[in-house]
Order: structure tokens, then sequence, then C-alpha cells
DNA sequence: TTATTATTTTAGCCTTGTCTAAAAAAATAT
DNA sequence: ATATTTTTTTAGACAAGGCTAAAATAATAA
């Protein structure tokens, strides 16, 4: 596979993990930042070679070998951001651009003595699941701060947007994967927090409480 | 620049250091096992570029630029290799391939913390010197073992084929870096030799001798 | 010094992945 | 139920990087 098609693959997994179903060529477009009908032209690719089950004007899916294949780039993609956080020392709004390249590297002995150097992880420094050799992915039972009532808490296990922008701004706020957060108000008005984390009282908004993922 | 572009200027860079002056459209198209014709195509990109210097049927040679671009790459396929072999465990033989992927990777903050991780390394698993930030290549006093005298002992410091059939072969006969080496006898017959090694008594091929680098 | 051989360059074609513009199909609104 | 809008596909073009075959130049031999 091409760097291209393998982005392309990428692409369709996460879209068809969260629609549950098919993804449409304008979603892979905007994901990708390219034009419908390059997106058309390529799927017809994959669908030759097998990847992807595909009839036209209906949306595409991965088959089975498509998503073992996909899961694959997604295991290398994160493996090497645990590496960059743990061992290199970035910051984890710094490592995603990096992984995009590192995840196209193609040596099945690289990545399962990565994996064995770095212990076996579980999750990303996002809290994201890494997926397995087989490419199962550990399901993590998590729940939005959103969705907490006053007076619960928890441990942040994870973020659902990872940009660079939200994972300043939480750095700003002291929530780090393993801090414990508690709700001490809910506001009914906005949806507003205050919670208590690293011992500090923090005043936050609906739209971060609903981008952060706790276990209780 | 594309990796394509990558290649042909560390091709160049590695056939011009060699011969001291240009490298020859043939002797690239060798190297990088394609065609004259499409070296000369892209000759004249990289000259549009400013990488190289080229004038028609005259050869080319990389210019300060290039150079720079160049020793750029090479650092990174080395400090790679040193990861590979360091951390991961990987053999002597197994790294060259994987390493001219990973020497493509453009981050020049994962290249400096992955050289500060690793300690700063100042040669790569094959005794090859790691040039640093600014292009600088360490100049390593070096000897072939095939120029030494009955008597004479010293470390091995590097090898000059760096392939996986000859280090499998080195591996077999413990000739490993950092290994002391003793001439005992050298056949004026055919220049083939007898030294000590790890305690144990080898014969070895001129051939041989002349492949492996020795620090006296 | 001319003839032959080897090397290098040019010309023209192919594939991959992208694009724009136009056509076809599906979804939505009246 | 038909008209309009949105989405998807097709058609045709282009740049990058490679190839083969032929032409041009340089190197070598007679």
């Amino acid at each position: 596979m091409t760097y291209s098609e393998e982005d392309y693959i990428k692409a369709i997994y996460h879209l068809s993990k969260d629609l549950k179903s098919f993804a449409s060529t304008s979603g892979i477009a905007a994901q990708l930042d390219t034009k419908a009908s390059s997106v058309t032209d390529m799927i017809q690719k994959l669908s030759d070679k097998k990847v992807v089950h595909y009839k036209k004007y209906q949306g595409v899916r991965l088959t089975e070998k498509g998503e073992a294949y996909a899961a694959a780039i997604v295991r290398k993609h994160r493996l090497w951001e645990y590496f960059l956080v743990e061992k290199l020392n970035f910051s984890w709004d710094e490592v995603h651009e990096v992984a995009e390249e590192l995840e196209h590297i193609k040596s099945e002995k690289l990545i399962e003595r990565l994996d064995s150097f770095l212990d076996f992880p579980k999750v990303d420094p996002h809290g994201d699941p890494i997926p397995d050799q087989h490419g199962k992915v550990p399901d993590i039972k998590k729940v939005l701060l959103s969705v907490m009532k006053e007076g619960q808490s928890g441990i942040v296990i994870g973020v659902k947007d990872s940009s660079s922008k939200f994972l300043r701004y939480l750095d700003k706020l002291n929530v780090a994967l393993g801090a414990e957060i508690k709700v001490l108000e809910r506001e009914a008005f906005d949806n507003s927090m205050v919670i208590v984390i690293d011992q500090q009282t923090v005043h936050i908004s609906a739209i971060t409480a609903a981008n952060i993922y706790i276990k209780t």
C-alpha cells in the first residue's frame, strides 16, 4: 500500500467507527482535506484491492482485510505517540504530526520490538486505546465529564478532541491523564461546571467538559 | 524535498565522497537501481533547486546547500540505526532497510531529541561516523585490517562492506565492534591472515581483511 | 585521426494521485 | 409529485517520477 492509500484506509476506519456504518465520499474528503472526486477515484482503487466494500452512491465500508490493515496503522500511530511522549519528552499536543509520518514505516519487527521496549502500553498519550497485533482494540470504559453529576469524582483517562489548541488549554488547567477530578457544581443554565483538580478549583465550559473522558 | 529527491541527494553524497569529485549519471543509476535517463531527469530538477552543480555530460556535484541536506539525511539514518540496535535489539545486519525509511521522517525536533535520548553517539552500529547538527562528520582515524603487519594489534571500529552477508559472516567469526584483534600471521602468497580474536585463532581471507577497519 | 564503443541526454509514453468542470443520481423542499 | 439543491461520479487535464528507444556526445581503439 502507498502512503496515500493508507491515509484513506485510516480515514475510513475512523469515520465508520464513529458512524457505525458507512463513510461518505464527502466525509472522507473533509477528513483528508481533498476533493470528493479524488476520493471516488481512490475508493475505486481500494475496492479493486478488496480492502473496501463499495457501491456507487452508497458510501464505503472496510472489508475485514481493510479493517485489519487500518488497525495496524492506528496501532503504529499510537505506539509512536507513546514513544515520543514517554521516551523523547514530547508534550501531548506535539506528537500527532510526527506520528502521522511514522505510522507509515513498514516493518512488523520494528513495531513489535517498539511495543516491547515501551512495555506494551494499552493507551496512547491522549487516552486512546492501542490495538493489539491482531487488530483488537481494548475497550476502555469511560464517560464524558459533561455527563457527571455534582459530587461525583473520577480519573481523567482521555480526551475526545485532541487538537493542539485544546490540549494546551488542558495543560493550563492542569488537566492531565491520570489526574483526579471532582465535580463541585453544575450550572443548569449553560451546563458549565466547577471542578476540583490538583487541589485547585476551576470553572470549565460545557464544551470543555464534553471533550474529557473520565473513569468513575 | 520528496523521498525520491532525498534518495538522489544521498546517493550523490556517498558517491562524490568516495570519488572526491563528481558523480556520474551511470554511477547514480547503479546506486539507486534505476535507469540513466531517469537520473538525468532528476538531476536537472535538483539543479533547478540549487542542490547540485550540473553541466551536461560532466557529472554532478552537491552544492553547499545540497551537502548540508545530505549530511542531515545521513545523520538521521545513522541515529536511527543506532536506536534500532541499542534500544530495540536489532542486529547490525538488520537495520539498514528500516533506517532507509526512517531517514526520511521530517522533524528537526524528533532527531535532536533522539540524539539526546541515545546520549549523542558518534558512530553507528557499523562504525560509520554520525554527522552532527551542522553536518560536520567526525573523522575517525582508522586503518584497514589488510594493511596491518604481523604482531600488530588493535580494536575493530568499523566495516567497509556493510551487506547483511558480510555482517553475518563477521558474527560467525565473533568479530564485533570494540573487539580486540591481533595479527598472528600474514601469508604473502594470497594476503590471507591468521588473527586472534576473543581468544580464538581464525583464518581470514584478504577480501575479508580489506573490509574491516581497525584502530591501532 | 578516424572509427568504434560507451555514456549521457532527449523525446515520447505510462502510472499515480491530484484537480476542475460537467453529468448523473439522491435528497430535500415546495 | 415535481422542482430544486446537494452529493457523487465521470471525463479530461496535469505534475511527478519512472521507463524505452533513439539521438547526441565523449572516450577509446585502431
